[in-house]
DNA sequence: TCTGGGGTCCTAGGACCC
DNA sequence: TCTGGGGTCCTAGGACCC
């Protein structure tokens, strides 16, 4: 373990809520909720203002409007997400090579590695915590001023104690653990804020009498072991005793790609079911091409309509990112599971990945095709076209511009009716109208920059 | 108040091979 | 020939994270 606080964990604080804050003027101080909008959404994340209503990620949609009824309520907008995580990861970089991105509102830096390290390196001790204190002050100076949005920083010796570090650090702050002082920090705390523990494991340990970090220390690494297997223990007791060596890893490898839908409405109807795996099958294919990737294991996943969940998967003989491969495949698969009762989650995921080139893939397929040539007949099912939403579905939150009044955001819509809040991002906080939600001077529109001179644009 | 969607890693049993 | 042991791959499930 090194001796020196130069691993850095940021933290957007309340990511998605605060860009829909920033985008939005009249939504600043208050509360904000984004996640899923359906029967069965739930919060991908609320603002601080929602938090004090008991408002948190991944609570039921439902009980958070019960909780917090005067929140607006908002669907993710993740290309405009992922632009502004783009913008944060690039200051990121500007700061050392090893940058590993954990998600969009996330990330380590080895402060050691590049630039940044050999200047710090150059520094005599005696202001070593100085300087590796005001580079992160400037990156989060640096962060509000080019996405308008705060962010939280932690500082220590291992990415454990960084990210502790960050989350004692929020909402907008910066917390340095000093190279020492780790123990006296961990101790007292929950094992629930080690990485891995959750529910089950903290309700293994509590009935084992473990209720705190210490107390994981105490406990010794045999007997973790025997309470948790080999690897979980062996990680918990290093982690409680404040060994964490692992390193900054920059490009980590994808190694499945999966979607998945939750339906508003249990299905019952088998037909129904295998035509929404075979879409599922395409959409999957189409992302494995989209990022040059085939993968040999298809999985398919099914929640029934108890929340029971199951998974029935196949191993090719070689990878594939063939729409009509991943979808036979699937369609095998879940020929194999009863629903009846209903489901209520359908999944198709490809893992196994190999980082084939286009080119060996093509060769790899036409082995493929050679070999199988009497593929059963699986021939996807024609799903039923079903009725289409009509002509438009404003959703909240959503960008239009009017062509009289100018840009604005959907604050709702019902009954024939769309409500527009006219504003932009630092802006004032505009008024609202209302327009039949067939008016032909509104249109949906691009997300407008959250801070004026830096494009919003995709790459 | 019923519980999203995208991932990662670990365990365990059976098949299969040497 | 009545009996083994290890390594690797595949499948399924579960915990956990953001």
């Amino acid at each position: 373990m090194r001796n020196t606080p130069t691993i850095l964990h940021l933290d957007m604080d309340a990511f998605f809520a605060a860009v829909e804050q920033a985008a939005k003027p009249s939504l600043r101080g208050k509360p904000v909720v984004v996640g899923g909008l359906g029967p069965r959404g739930v919060v991908s994340t609320a603002s601080y203002e929602a938090r004090v209503y008991g408002v948190h990620s991944a609570m039921a949609m439902a009980l958070a409007r019960r909780l917090c009824p005067n929140a607006a309520y908002l669907t993710p907008r993740f290309g405009l997400y992922r632009q502004v995580s783009d913008t944060v990861m690039a200051l990121l970089h500007e700061l050392s090579p090893l940058v590993e991105p954990l998600s969009l509102d996330e990330a380590f830096v080895d402060l050691d590695a590049g630039e940044c390290g050999e200047r710090l390196r150059a520094l005599p001790e005696s202001e070593l915590l100085a300087g590796v204190r005001q580079v992160a002050e400037r990156l989060r100076a640096d962060i509000t001023a080019a996405t308008g949005l705060t962010a939280s920083v932690g500082l220590a010796s291992s990415k454990l104690l960084a990210k502790i570090g960050s989350d004692a650090a929020k909402p907008d702050g910066l917390v340095l653990i000093e190279p020492g002082t780790e123990q006296d920090f961990l101790g007292p705390k929950t094992v629930r804020t080690l990485w891995g523990v959750g529910p089950a494991t903290a309700e293994q340990l509590r009935r084992a009498g473990i209720s705190t970090v210490a107390e994981v220390a105490e406990a010794g690494e045999a007997e973790l072991v025997r309470l948790l297997g080999k690897a979980h223990g062996a990680s918990l007791y290093a982690m409680a005793t404040g060994q964490d060596d692992r390193p900054v890893v920059a490009d980590r490898d994808v190694k499945s790609i999966s979607v998945e839908d939750t339906f508003d409405v249990d299905l019952t109807d088998r037909v129904r079911v295998r035509a929404e795996v075979g879409r599922l099958a395409d959409r999957c294919a189409q992302r494995l091409r989209s990022a040059g990737r085939s993968g040999r294991t298809v999985v398919l996943k099914v929640r029934r309509y108890d929340f029971t969940t199951l998974t029935r998967s196949e191993t090719l003989r070689a990878p594939t990112d063939d729409p009509v491969v991943v979808k036979e495949t699937a369609g095998r698969l879940i020929e194999a599971v009863d629903t009846t009762g209903g489901v209520r989650l359908l999944g198709v995921g490809v893992a196994g990945l190999a980082d084939f080139t286009q080119e060996d893939l093509f060769a790899q397929v036409h082995e493929d095709a050679r070999g199988e040539a009497e593929s059963p007949d699986t021939a996807p099912v024609r799903s039923e076209p079903g009725p289409q939403p009509v002509a438009h579905l404003w959703r909240p939150g959503q960008d239009v511009t009017h062509a009289e009044y100018g840009p604005g955001w959907v604050q709702g819509s019902g009954v024939g009716r769309v409500t527009v809040r006219f504003e932009v991002p630092g802006g004032e906080p505009g008024r609202v109208r209302t327009f039949a939600v067939d008016d032909p001077l509104l249109a949906p529109s691009e997300p407008l920059p959250l801070v004026p001179g830096r494009p919003a644009e995709p790459p």
